[in-house]
DNA sequence: CACTGGATTGACTAGTCAGTCAACCGCTGG
DNA sequence: CCAGCGGTTGACTGACTAGTCAATCCAGTG
């Protein structure tokens, strides 16, 4: 009631309407009116606010991962935090960001990111640039290993991607303390890996 | 000329035809007429022989992964082979049925691995099934670590699908040594880790 | 040769849905 | 009181395509 109470955002309605209906049927099995019946809009508005059904999911997209790679590279420059422990909060961010709206990163992974014949092809630079900060974290650090940062950051990515994919299948449990798990294992997975436990240190082969 | 030269398999031919053509414009971005022109057979040999166009991905889809549950039981049964060898191993399959034939496992994981909304969710049970597996070689292993089998095994495929993306998104350079140095860069980040080059072990940390 | 039945054809149907547009509503300023 | 205008409406159109089906082909058989 303070100002304008009626004054809606009627696009950001349409957006929010939308991040809903594409993680319920997916882009391809939703029709515009669904979006429109689900923000409570009228079919034409839109076309009002949006040039094409498409854009409204480039939207969706765009907003979103801009959010993440400036995490990323506010995280990057945090002064005094190991390289470990950088990537701990980039693994914390994205299940967060996941554990606060799982619809929406649901329809970034499963309609964009991993989407090689429409938007993620579109999209493939945005895509490209998160690996390359994450690499760029891993790349500062004092400690060297075989795996090239390029390709430690592919797996970091994709181990998260993994993850979100788990909950978003129901393959894993979607609770408070398997998120926090999660971001510790992600990252004791790419450091410790499976060669010993994280106290000790003996290394055992066959 | 031997026996029945034009007792040609049209089944097999449309089946084939079908991975280049879901392989370069995807499953939702095709028609059934596409696949038809393709294969060189009229539209209504496609419903001869399938339901339905969506059955024509699952069973392209069946068809493979039993392959690959297969090759992965056929590896965890191999003895006195280490569990770091048989993880090799299952990655160097996986990676070279992407470079024996990427347009068939291109498919596969762009329209059912990863596609949540329609046919990830039909053949979920398949696809857990493969993580089972995986985690149960990592179970065999005498080492034990911090990390769940369960998660590491999450780890591991979700790393090795991260790199297939990769090459399908042309994000990473489809060369042979490419692919070989991926089959022993998987393995390593999985269980050296970022902690330590291969040769030495002396662990340093912020 | 006549006949049978599976393989093959492609025009057609039935339905879907993205995007358009002409009209309407309600506010604001003259 | 009206004119102007951006926001809003929803019926409609135009294009597209999955799936059907009646007709045709042809290999094998008696």
């Amino acid at each position: 009631m303070a100002a304008k109470p009626n004054a809606v955002d009627k696009r950001r309605l349409i957006l929010d309407a939308a991040i809903r209906v594409f993680a319920r049927r997916g882009f391809h099995h939703c029709r515009v009116s669904d979006v429109a019946d689900e923000a409570g809009v009228a079919y034409g508005l839109v076309y009002h606010y949006f040039p094409s059904k498409e854009e409204i999911l480039n939207t969706l997209f765009l907003e979103r991962w801009q959010v993440m790679l400036d995490a990323i590279a506010e995280i990057d420059a945090r002064q005094g935090v190991s390289a470990r422990d950088k990537l701990y909060q980039v693994a914390a961010f994205i299940i967060d960001s996941y554990r606060h709206d799982p619809d929406l990163m649901k329809v970034i992974i499963v309609e964009v990111t991993r989407a090689a014949n429409s938007f993620g092809a579109l999209h493939l630079e945005k895509i490209r640039e998160a690996y390359e900060r994450i690499a760029g974290i891993i790349d500062d650090d004092s400690i060297k290993s075989d795996v090239p940062s390029e390709f430690a950051a592919l797996f970091f990515y994709g181990a998260i991607e993994q993850l979100l994919t788990g909950w978003i299948f129901d393959v894993l449990p979607r609770t408070d303390e398997e998120f926090e798990r999660a971001k510790d294992l992600v990252v004791d997975a790419l450091y410790g890996g499976l060669q010993a436990a994280r106290p000790g240190s003996a290394a055992v082969s066959g």
